[in-house]
DNA sequence: GCGATCAGCT
DNA sequence: CACAGCTGATCGC
């Protein structure tokens, strides 16, 4: 795509469209209230939450792009000034609410620019939001894929954000007296606050800027600012510190901290007043079994002399590896750029996925997919038809599992296409093999 | 004084 | 190594 039309999660002068995936501060940097270089395209939640986060913005820049519909856009090409029709669509991203990937195409080809996401192996959003993504790209090819590769390494392998909820109120119900303080930051993890907050039937304390937020979101009847009517409290991660729950440890009883982060490994032990689980202990852990893995660590308390627990529980916003990977092996792009720039370069695309992009793997996924829909299309008329052959249905299916392996995919893969096509249904029952 | 940028910390 | 993001220092207008 040419620059200089269209802007993702950029803000410098110059684009003739601008567009956020979502409102995390590494992705809005350049963006104010002050705002005035052009229109803003953005989901609905997004454009409902920037007025909170950028007060003064002018709204009449915000242009709402419904998730899942095409919409065009016309611009002019820089260099020859004629004019180029754009289409896109927005896709959940399923980081943070109100966070989209955006699939554009033009007559130059389509580009995928991820923004933030997590799709979760086996979850029906990511079935969906695949499916989304498979029936958009048609029988073209995906030119370019901007890709969140924060964990694109083979090192970085961690459960489900479900496992990890489960393992918090695993841990907040194991301390049914004490107080309990998790860290979040000003948008993200209010699918596992919910999830706490119904599971254990109570309303979570948060600051007063974060209620309005969930006011916005609509989560307000689990959430509240009132100190005295629930023992968890969400305090922003900046304040989350030995300190701090000493000091709640001291006045209001005793205090477990619980830290859901996207990287427990880099946190712990960094200080005197923290002992860890190492970062091998951690890893160990996961990659034994997927069920997930949290560390457990003590403070030194104040003054009293008492312990404060502290939890690090593996929860992630953004694909794992496995993730990423099952991603890239259905959507087989020309080319792939990371949108997360490190000085490590363990995380470049290229190095573990390079062998899955190129003109060459782009056409084998166009004719992959053409040739699974015909597939379907059969199978659906044989399995409308009545046996007369006495084969049973047990063989089948076993049928269609050869030719899935033939096409070298998975069945849990193939169901996503299946939805793409007729309706033809595949029994899904292996789980992703590691 | 204000906004942008960066170091530092968690 | 570094998730996401706040605070505070510095620079330029």
């Amino acid at each position: 795509m040419e620059s200089g039309m269209i802007s993702v999660d950029r803000w410098a002068a110059g684009s003739q469209a601008y567009f956020l995936t979502h409102l995390h501060a590494d992705h809005t940097a350049g963006l104010s209230g002050a705002w005035r270089r052009g229109p803003l395209f953005c989901s609905r939640l997004t454009a409902k939450l920037i007025p909170c986060k950028f007060p003064g913005f002018d709204v009449s820049l915000l242009r709402i792009v419904k998730i899942g519909s095409w919409h065009s856009l016309s611009l002019t090409s820089p260099s020859s000034r004629s004019s180029v029709e754009f289409v896109f669509k927005a896709i959940d991203a399923q980081h943070c609410p109100g966070s989209v990937m955006y699939l554009f195409r033009c007559e130059s080809g389509c580009t995928l620019h991820t923004g933030d996401f997590r799709w979760e192996s086996n979850s029906l959003g990511t079935e969906n939001g695949m499916a989304v993504l498979l029936d958009a790209l048609k029988d073209q090819t995906l030119d370019t894929l901007y890709l969140d590769n924060t964990y694109c390494n083979p090192q970085y392998s961690f459960p489900s954000r479900e496992v990890a909820s489960k393992q918090i109120v695993d841990i907040i119900t194991s301390h049914p007296n004490d107080e309990v303080v998790i860290a979040i930051d000003s948008l993200g993890k209010e699918d596992l606050l919910l999830y706490i907050s119904q599971a254990l039937n109570m309303k979570i304390w948060v600051w007063p800027e974060r209620l309005q937020i969930m006011h916005l979101l609509g989560f307000h009847e689990n959430f509240t600012a009132q100190t005295s009517v629930t023992r968890i409290r969400a305090i922003p991660r900046y304040s989350f510190k030995t300190d701090t729950l000493n000091k709640l440890n001291e006045f209001r009883g005793p205090t477990i901290g619980i830290m859901p982060s996207g990287m427990p490994w880099a946190v712990a032990g960094k200080d005197g007043n923290t002992v860890g689980a190492s970062a091998s202990h951690v890893n160990e852990k996961e990659c034994s079994e997927n069920t997930g893995s949290f560390s457990e660590m003590h403070g030194v308390g104040g003054n009293s002399g008492n312990t404060t627990k502290f939890y690090e529980v593996h929860y992630s916003a953004h694909s794992c590896y496995s993730e990423i990977q099952e991603f890239i092996e259905l959507l087989r792009p020309v080319n792939i750029k990371g949108i997360v720039s490190s000085r490590s370069c363990c995380i470049n695309p290229h190095y573990y996925f390079g062998h899955l992009c190129g003109p060459e793997q782009a056409l084998w996924r166009v004719q992959q997919k053409l040739d699974c829909e015909e597939h379907l299309r059969r199978a659906e008329v044989a399995e409308i038809e009545p046996i007369v052959d006495g084969v049973s249905h047990v063989s089948r299916r076993k049928r269609k599992n050869d030719h899935m392996n033939f096409f070298g995919i998975r069945i849990s893969r193939v169901s996503l296409l299946g939805r793409l096509s007729c309706g033809a249904r595949i029994t899904s029952t292996e789980s992703c093999s590691k």
